[in-house]
DNA sequence: CATGCCATATACATCGTTGAAAGGGTAGAC
DNA sequence: GTCTACCCTTTCAACGATGTATATGGCATG
């Protein structure tokens, strides 16, 4: 059996507090008995028993985490963040997949897990603006992305149609006039996929462009198969088309490999623009062009706000922060996949410097 | 503040043991007592405090699982299915990263996070042969992958040699005669690079065919950025070869990003073949093909085992099960990247039906 | 010399739950 | 009518740590 205070303190000869304090470096401890707990703990290997720690603290050290899927290489490069920024603040982190499914959302917010956790980062997919009554719950709470907007939570979230905008005039300014609209959620009206199209309207309007509706394609998962899928049914409608913004990565990843399967070259016959900006983005075959959206401030802004909630929840209501709602920064990371075709030059490119374009 | 058993006792007219039997199902609870019980229990909200149970159980539910890089796909990949084998048996998952960092993977051992699990699921990249004693450790402790071998803990690992030689044989059977190896550890003795170097060269051998020590390429990390840089030199060298073998998938896709940048086609001038088949293998450019290490069954082993140790934690000595070793079992997954060249046809293709190499 | 302060250490209750053991009641067996 | 058996419920004491209040002795202050 694992050694307890008492055991300890016993061989120490003083009393369980006693060993307390000096597990805690409490102030005020001779430096003699320091020495002879020290002595104590190392001979019978004693480790603290954090359980029973939490109860009386009435806190755990943890947050939950919960994503879509980890394997979707936004969330996992989102999850890094968010565990490097969490051991940042000496808290450990439970990660929960929802597989953006409706039931397991809901299970997010009523499980046993969340009953481990001090809060909870919450990323929901499924759940919307007509579930805003399930985020009013009793404990800290952060909300990062488009799903949700108004409620009474904490929220993190980026400047999408800034950015959808931003990344459509780059493809203007590139010389494409006709850009294809890759994973459009129809009918949505809160959500990434409606932010971002309607960046890309904006984007349009402002060029005096006009928008073709055959052009919006619809993909309602932001998957690789799925950009191929509605790539090929873009290519096969035989409607014309000289650029493509997807409206993630990996749809884009799937438009290029679709596109290249179909003998057209980018972005010699076609640009693509990607979302996310995740690492494959600078190894795919040509680099893909793309929004870095941010995820290190989301991640930092997300802990740290949690935190400070888990450490107010103990204080009266009247000293407690208003609710925070920050939009994170984006950058325009433009690689081979977006450039003029008379610019090519077939170098292997790594993110080149990108043009900051702050919010 | 939340309301305890003792206030959902008082006002159901229970002792807190019942509203107890009732929150666990425990069989003997008259119905009309659960009633109104569970009564009480929705009027007050009441949750049960997980913490407080685990003092008591000397459980938390939580298990570790200690890896290098939650960006590296592989390991995103092998998370969510930990997690998915862990939710079947009622478990958490704690996920540390270690950043291959041998400090790291030491406080993994020793750290707070630790404390607050009951068992840990470890797949070491720093740690070796050398540092086997760190692995006696009084918790349940399953190890994955090739570090460490012959310590007295459970260890799931997969048929390293065998898959390297089959995929060796794979590009010799397609016609390849001067492979390159990507990825090389040289001077190492265990660990996964080693152990598939030493399947290459028995391929190799077993098919009559040299071993040019030129064509073996070191590479200390595993990354995109360093198979290309590998096969950057290899190429620079002006040592012939007419195949890689690159010894994970994020060195193929750095090298076919490099053979690419030298207008090296794949497969037609150049085979390639990765290992891990990690989900983007399917959607390079060529498809990747590569080496299935079993992720499912690894996962599934390494949590059943784990529970079953923390389960026998408290058990006598003399009943527990030995020492598990697993190897996991493996699969081939030819793709376009290593076709034969006269039997390219540019089809974009997902996962062919996969020669199974059962162990 | 009395007073108060500070550093140090202790005793005790407590966090919220559950296992063990025992109590009260009803029903069927003899 | 008593005994046994079983169902349901309660009481009590843990699990292992820490906050609060308190005790002790030394030292400085007035």
């Amino acid at each position: 059996m694992a050694a307890t205070m008492q055991d300890v303190a016993r061989l120490a000869g003083v009393s369980a507090k006693t060993v307390s304090n000096v597990v805690n470096s409490h102030p005020h401890v001779a430096e003699a008995t320091r020495l002879k707990v020290q002595a104590a703990i190392d001979k019978l290997g004693y480790e603290l028993n954090v359980t029973a720690r939490n109860l009386r603290k009435g806190r755990t050290g943890l947050i939950g985490l919960a994503l879509p899927e980890l394997k979707l290489p936004y969330f996992a490069e989102l999850a890094d963040s968010v565990m490097v920024e969490a051991e940042k603040a000496g808290l450990g982190v439970l990660i929960e997949q929802t597989n953006s499914d409706r039931d397991r959302e809901i299970g997010v917010l009523h499980g046993q897990l969340r009953l481990m956790t001090d809060g909870l980062i919450f990323s929901p997919l499924a759940l919307g603006m007509d579930d805003i009554h399930m985020f009013k719950v009793d404990f800290p709470l952060v909300l990062l992305g488009e799903r949700v907007f108004g409620s009474a939570n904490d929220h993190i979230t980026m400047s999408n149609v800034e950015a959808a905008k931003a990344a459509t005039l780059h493809l203007i300014a590139a010389g494409c006039r006709r850009i294809a609209l890759i994973g459009a959620h129809p009918g949505e009206v809160v959500g990434s996929a409606a932010l971002r199209e309607q960046g890309y309207r904006a984007a349009l309007q402002e060029a005096g462009l006009p928008v073709d509706e055959q052009l919006v394609r619809p993909s309602e998962y932001w998957h690789r198969g799925t950009g191929a899928a509605a790539t090929d049914e873009l290519i096969e409608s035989g409607v014309e088309f000289d650029a493509l913004f997807a409206l993630n990565d990996a749809l884009a990843m799937g438009a290029m490999h679709s596109l290249h399967a179909h003998r057209i070259d980018v972005p010699g016959d076609v640009s693509v623009f990607g979302f996310d900006d995740i690492e494959d983005a600078a190894y795919t075959r040509p680099t893909l062009s793309s929004v870095s959206p941010g995820r290190d401030q989301i991640a930092r802004e997300a802990v740290q706000i949690l935190e400070a909630r888990v450490a107010e929840a103990h204080a009266p209501f009247d000293q407690r922060q208003p609710v925070h709602r920050i939009y994170a920064d984006f950058e325009l990371v433009p690689r081979e996949s977006s450039r003029r075709p008379q610019v090519i030059d077939g170098a292997a490119g790594a993110k080149t410097s990108p043009a900051k374009l702050a919010h």
